[in-house]
DNA sequence: AAGATCGTCAACCGCCATTAA
DNA sequence: ATTAATGGCGGTTGACGATCT
């Protein structure tokens, strides 16, 4: 080995062994953030070097794009903002930064960390690859509506998203459609409509058009969701009966899918049973999946249980 | 009160594409 | 045409605070 090759293999030895990890200090920050007010962002490599962080350049890069730069917006994200989140990713799939460029201020890491902690979580429980058919059926049908309705009744100006400019709802079979626009939907003077009236409505529909789904099918619906009101109040009653075989939300995905022409029913069946599957076993057994599908989902502002089954008015 | 477990999020890693030499 | 440097992206890890047992 030659002396030049030599040294400059120690040289970069040393660097490395100079190089810092871990959080950043103020300090650090402090030199970050004067260094580029003075000279611009960019050759993050030789920013390091110049500013005399003891960083690489991917670090300085990372720490000022996701944390540092002053356009960042901190803070939980809105139900706008998840809305938004999971409709573009349902158009693109885990393309964080093209994402994350439709939600001002919010950074690819930020939609990435909650799409793992919150979505993903969901579909765990549920037993269903997050990024199935039907999980992504569960979030259109369920999810995305539950959202605009919370948008609706949050907010007087949440105008960016109505199901009218909301491609994902839009695309939704009519049925699929009509259910998650009736969940949104205000009942004129009697305020926000809920899932029954929904359901109600999806009836109707049903009756008046050729839906191969009779009225005592439909009603069959609302008495399944009626018994999963029965669970917002104990997460195990509905098992107390031995009646393994029912939650009343796997029957809700089941049988509105049963009328939807758009989806693949097998898919979905699978998912379904999968989760059933676990459901059904003796409380013992699933005690976490339970636990955690209620308390977890329902309890990070978007499955609100009281809010969103107002079944026993 | 203390240890275990869970959830969140900042930071890192490795890969790929682009660009400049 | 080749190669090295750089930037960008998505996946993963680990620290730490909160909650549970």
């Amino acid at each position: 080995m030659s002396s030049s090759r030599k040294s400059s293999t120690n040289s970069s030895e040393d660097d490395a062994k100079q190089l810092r990890r871990g959080p950043w200090t103020l300090e650090e920050d402090s030199i970050l953030i004067h260094y580029i007010a003075l000279h611009g962002e960019g050759l993050w490599n030789l920013l390091a070097k110049r500013a005399g962080l003891k960083r690489t350049g991917k670090s300085c890069r990372l720490r000022w794009l996701n944390y540092l730069k002053p356009d960042i917006k901190r803070g939980n994200l809105t139900l706008q903002e998840q809305f938004l989140i999971l409709e573009l990713h349902s158009k693109w799939g885990n393309r964080w930064s093209k994402i994350a460029q439709h939600l001002p201020g919010r950074t690819d890491n930020e939609i990435k960390n909650y799409w793992r902690t919150r979505v993903q979580k969901q579909a765990r429980y549920l037993k269903i690859d997050a990024n199935s058919t039907a999980f992504r059926n569960v979030i259109r049908c369920l999810w995305m509506p539950r959202l605009l309705q919370k948008m609706e009744g949050s907010s007087t100006s949440s105008s960016i998203m109505t199901s009218e400019n909301s491609p994902v709802l839009r695309s939704l079979d009519l049925t699929s459609q009509h259910q998650a626009l009736m969940t949104v939907q205000k009942v004129p003077g009697q305020g926000p409509g809920n899932l029954s009236e929904a359901v109600q409505c999806l009836d109707q529909k049903e009756q008046n058009s050729d839906s191969c789904v009779s009225s005592s099918e439909s009603m069959n619906n609302i008495s399944k969701i009626s018994q999963f009101a029965e669970y917002q109040t104990s997460p195990f009653r509905m098992f107390d009966n031995n009646d393994y075989n029912m939650l009343a939300m796997d029957s809700y995905y089941v049988d509105n899918f049963n009328n939807s022409s758009c989806y693949n029913m097998e898919i979905i069946n699978q998912a379904s049973t999968s989760a059933l599957g676990d459901f059904a076993k003796p409380v013992g057994d699933c005690h976490m999946a339970e636990n955690n599908w209620v308390n977890d989902g329902f309890a990070d502002g978007l499955w609100s249980v009281g809010e969103l089954w107002e079944l026993r008015s």
